[in-house]
DNA sequence: AGCACGCCGACT
DNA sequence: GTCGGCGTGCTC
């Protein structure tokens, strides 16, 4: 071993742009993507090791010591740092909070709990050196080194002939020390539990061209609509990579769709699955990504930060419902888990599949241009079209609560055949206005430029954007009078409309509000799957991912809320939406009828939907994505700046974009700074200043010379501001 | 981010 | 006279 000091380079949890150099602990081996912990300023923090270095510039008075490296391997493999590394810069994060947030919470504080099952002891250095008879007269502790010293990487307490005060005793001494070992169990074998499904020759293919590609990168675009039998292909495929002892990682978009992935995976596989999400503790989380580290688990399923799972022996990476916008961290470290995956997939030189009956733009353009490669699944397994989809012109149409007469026929005539119906609307609460018929008040958020909803069985007023809340008044506070009216439909107040008409039906509503104790959303998924209740009403959470074979017809409520945003993203999000609603209708062998309620039945995206489906959709949009330079065939940064006052952001924002103006250098535009539409939320104003070019490139070195000078700007000071890039909302 | 230092306002 | 408000500066 090398004498001369070590010095460490070390990421510091901490906004800061940079990295702290410290000596080497005396007698400890430091690698690269090793935990140390170090003093830093007061505190004393867990950094991360980037490199070791026999120089540094800090002055030697300035330099200090690293307390201790806890691990005796790395908790990041260089893999792991190197995407790590590289999406720190290409998100403009500081590294340290990026490595931070990629390890386990308890592996970031300084006293990790020692596992105890995993727990070692070695000889130290001066343990070594002890002569067989300087212990003549301690014949348990010369008991142990000897059985030591054959065993460098260290022995488990059970292996060792000798209770626990004579290991203290040797520790004293400095002679031997313990430490956590990593996990090198064997992934058991993976035989299969349950009899493959019999694939049909979409899946057969789609199955054979990623098995082909066992061992090198490719990406894999599995476009099918619900139904279509995409999970089979996921399952068909590990299957050969489980047998050669290889894991595989599969990314979702939120933690209500793992169980049910979870219990797909149970049933066919006898492989360990390693979950994490974030209804994990602490404990858990970390069990979960030791499992995966080690090899043990052969499938691990996570949400978006599992794409940081360490894993033993990478075969493949999965990404499911790729299009899915929670795929996207919204703060801090703003990274997309999809787009993360398929850097690692090509750093691991392994396959990676992206999933979704209704693929992002993005990943459309990615296949146009040969970057990844489509496989196509057209038919819903087990039964034929997808249902038609139904426009319903409300205009003119008597109705009440967003139930046209129409739309109730259709409703009676699917009960009548014993079909499950299922509304979608997203919108919770009562109704989103509670107004004064007298003087005209309207209830208002404190702290937003917001209505509040009307939560009339809780008599609540509530704000969805900061979740404030009070009683409802009951008298208007403007003039004094009871004639206070509830204006517009929530969930809520649907449900009760449809007590209204289907007295002798059980409606059972799925929304935040009903949904709010822990397993109460499995409860009501087993009772909508049980077919006990036959009208199935709800939000965002009813319309991903849950299979209700009985339901023949879906609908959504009030399309027109998708059909006109300032968010270059809502026409995406809309058909997405109605796609997936869509696919909810009519499976097994009952044919489905989709029904979409709107005013503007003439609006384009509507038929594209009707007459080309979601292709046809997608290949419009593309081409006005092209006309306006937006994504896929731009690269957009928002810089976003919020603060108490009103005049900080925008003054912050304004100083930004003079100071990047003569950066831009022609490639680069900027846009604004515009307030959000909502500009006060949760009692803080925001703004936004976009940034756009046509290469990505551009846009990168902009943001790189752009940000160290944000970081000096005064005006900075007075706001939060960060740097959004590739964002998914630009509002 | 934390944490300390520092310099002005209302209180035990 | 102090307690404490948050502006400013620093962290190897």
């Amino acid at each position: 071993m090398a004498n001369k000091p070590q010095i460490l380079q070390v990421a510091v949890p901490s906004p800061l742009f940079r990295c702290f150099d410290y000596r080497a602990p005396e007698a400890a081996v430091a690698q690269a993507g090793m935990r140390v912990i170090i003093p830093f300023g007061k505190r004393r923090v867990v950094g991360v090791v980037l490199e070791i270095r026999d120089r540094t510039d800090v002055p030697p008075a300035r330099l200090k010591s690293a307390i201790a490296l806890p691990d005796a391997a790395p908790v990041l493999d260089s893999g792991l740092m190197q995407l790590l590394d590289w999406a720190a810069g290409y998100y403009h994060h500081p590294i340290g909070e990026a490595l931070s947030t990629a390890l386990p919470a308890l592996l970031r504080k300084p006293e990790t709990p020692p596992d105890a099952s995993r727990q070692r002891w070695r000889l130290t250095g001066a343990g070594r050196e002890q002569a067989p008879d300087t212990l003549r007269r301690a014949a348990r502790q010369a008991e142990v080194l000897t059985e030591l010293a054959p065993h460098p990487q260290g022995l488990p307490r059970e292996a060792l002939p000798a209770p626990r005060a004579v290991l203290t005793r040797l520790e004293q001494k400095g002679w031997i020390e313990s430490f956590e070992a990593s996990d090198t169990a064997l992934p058991p074998a993976h035989a299969l539990l349950t009899n493959p499904h019999q694939l049909n020759p979409a899946q057969q293919q789609a199955v054979e061209h990623i098995t082909a590609s066992t061992g090198h990168f490719d990406a894999f675009l599995l476009e099918g609509v619900t139904g279509s039998g995409k999970t089979e292909v996921y399952l068909q495929a590990i299957t050969p990579l489980l047998e050669a002892g290889r894991q595989v990682l599969v990314l979702v978009p939120e933690i209500g769709l793992t169980p049910q992935l979870v219990e797909r995976f149970s049933t066919r596989f006898a492989a360990d699955i390693a979950v994490l999400h974030s209804g994990l503790n602490d404990r858990e989380r970390l069990d979960a990504w030791r499992a995966a580290a080690s090899g043990r688990a052969g499938i691990v399923i996570g949400t978006r930060s599992a794409i940081f799972t360490p894993m033993a022996q990478p075969g493949l990476i999965i990404v499911d419902e790729e299009h899915d916008a929670s795929l996207k961290q919204q703060d801090g470290f703003r990274y997309s888990a999809r787009d993360l995956a398929v850097w690692r997939a090509r750093q691991l030189d392994i396959p990676v599949i992206l999933g979704s009956a209704t693929p992002s733009l993005e990943s459309l353009f990615n296949v146009q241009q040969g970057r990844y490669r489509r496989l196509h699944l057209p038919e819903r397994a087990g039964r034929a079209a997808a249902p038609p989809l139904k426009i319903l012109d409300l205009r003119g149409q008597p109705m009440r609560s967003l139930l046209s007469a129409a739309l109730l026929e259709a409703m009676r005539q699917h009960l009548d055949r014993n079909g499950q119906v299922l509304l979608f609307l997203n919108r919770r609460g009562f109704a989103p206005v509670l107004l004064c018929h007298s003087c005209g008040w309207i209830a208002e958020c404190r702290r937003c430029d917001a209505r509040m909803t009307l939560h009339r069985h809780s008599g609540e007023l509530r704000c969805h954007h900061c979740g404030s809340q009070r009683r409802a008044e009951t008298v208007c506070p403007g003039c004094g009078n009871d004639n206070l009216l509830a204006v517009g439909e929530g969930t809520e107040r649907i449900e009760q409309a449809l007590q209204g008409y289907f007295p002798d039906e059980t409606i059972l509503r799925i929304d935040r509000d009903t949904t709010r104790r822990k397993g109460s959303l499995e409860t009501a998924l087993a009772r909508a799957q049980s077919g006990k209740a036959r009208i199935l009403l709800g939000t965002q959470m009813l319309a991903k991912g849950h299979h209700f074979p009985n339901v023949t017809l879906a609908s959504i409520l009030d399309a027109d809320q998708g059909l006109f945003s300032a968010d270059f993203r809502a026409s995406e999000r809309m058909a997405q939406l109605i796609v997936q609603v869509a696919g909810r209708a009519g499976r097994a062998d009952k044919p489905g009828e989709v029904v979409i309620q709107t005013h503007y039945p003439e609006h384009p995206l509507l038929h594209q939907l009707i007459a080309g489906g979601y292709p046809a959709f997608a290949e419009a949009a593309l081409q006005e994505r092209r006309e306006a330079l937006l994504p896929p065939f731009a690269s957009l940064a928002l810089l976003r700046a919020e603060a108490t006052r009103a005049d900080h952001p925008r003054d912050f924002l304004q100083q930004a974009r003079e100071l990047a103006e003569p950066l831009c250098a022609g490639k680069v535009q900027l846009w604004g700074p515009v307030a959000d539409p909502m500009e006060r939320r949760a009692g803080r104003y925001r703004a936004q200043l976009m940034v756009q070019a046509g290469k990505r490139a551009d846009l990168q070195r902009l943001l790189a010379e752009w940000i160290p000078l944000l970081e000096k700007e005064k005006s900075a000071r007075k706001v939060r501001w960060s740097i959004d890039v590739d964002p998914v909302d630009t509002y």
